[in-house]
DNA sequence: TATTGTTATACTCTATAACTATA
DNA sequence: TATAGTTATAGAGTATAACAATA
């Protein structure tokens, strides 16, 4: 625990600095998201929905809860996807009322090649020594442990 | 300097996984700011701008330049926050071109709301030592100094 | 009846281009 | 002529409500 540290009333000054750095460091991490994905002609929830796509088909419903949207408007995203070949809806042979989107091998191409544009958050990494590496990758795990998690356990 | 940190092409396993925790970190924050938001009633690019406003008024050029977003996209968001009274339109008595959009009291009023709804980003960090939280405010300014800085320059 | 996906609708954000009033 | 702000337009994302097919 902390000496002194950050009360939920008062945050002292570090406290208040490491904050704004952090929001500096999502706004980045957003922009580049966003630019990478115009870089192949993708807008950024079409992105988000074809990189889980690659990870593996869902349900219409399941991609909306991964998401964190609702199921009508997936239907949009995937149809958009679905018209360039980058995506396909499958029947789901145990429920005829689900369909399962999945990426196409193409769909697949361009996902690659969005993620290998994403340099952000692993460029300026570079320039951290293989300790600091370390010592953030405990720090940001403390950070995600709080409360908030409780939330993801449904799937 | 790193020992054997991640090159360009081959990023090492931790690397990888700190960029993933980066990008948790940055879904976080994102979710828990645009669901503040709407707890005032605001929409994620209406909050942006009244925080901005808060800081001081601008004219509205330079608020789409902060938001990186165009001009014209501007009007209508001051437009939405103006008749909610919590934005006014201001001349500019040396160039009567210009616009000069500020927060009004209910409008920092309600800005001041969302900040100390705010918490994630700063209830995390409670989770830290002060030197855990001093090490990660180092980390985050040598991340955010790498290039793309320069993009900044201009005013 | 409940659930899955879709459609219809309305609002906001976004960029582009054309317009106005200044400079 | 150049600039600041606006309007007009169109596309995309979002939520809500209603619907068809299936469970």
């Amino acid at each position: 625990m902390a000496a002194t540290p950050s009360s939920p009333g008062r945050p002292d000054d570090l406290t208040l600095e490491v904050v704004g750095l952090i929001g500096s460091v999502v706004a980045r991490y957003h922009e580049e998201y966003e630019e990478a994905a115009a870089g192949h002609d993708l807008t950024g929830a079409q992105a988000r929905l074809l990189s889980l796509l690659c990870l593996e088909p869902l349900p219409m419903r399941k991609l909306a809860h991964r998401l964190k949207c609702e199921p009508s408007n997936v239907t949009g995203i995937v149809d958009r996807l679905e018209s360039r070949g980058l995506a396909e809806r499958r029947p789901d042979p145990a429920d005829r009322r689900v369909k399962v989107a999945a990426a196409t091998r193409e769909g697949r191409r361009v996902a690659r090649g969005l993620r290998e544009s994403l340099r952000f958050a692993r460029e300026p990494l570079a320039a951290l020594t293989d300790e600091e590496r370390r010592s953030l990758r405990d720090i940001l795990r403390t950070m995600l442990d709080t409360e908030g998690t409780a939330a993801e356990g449904r799937e």
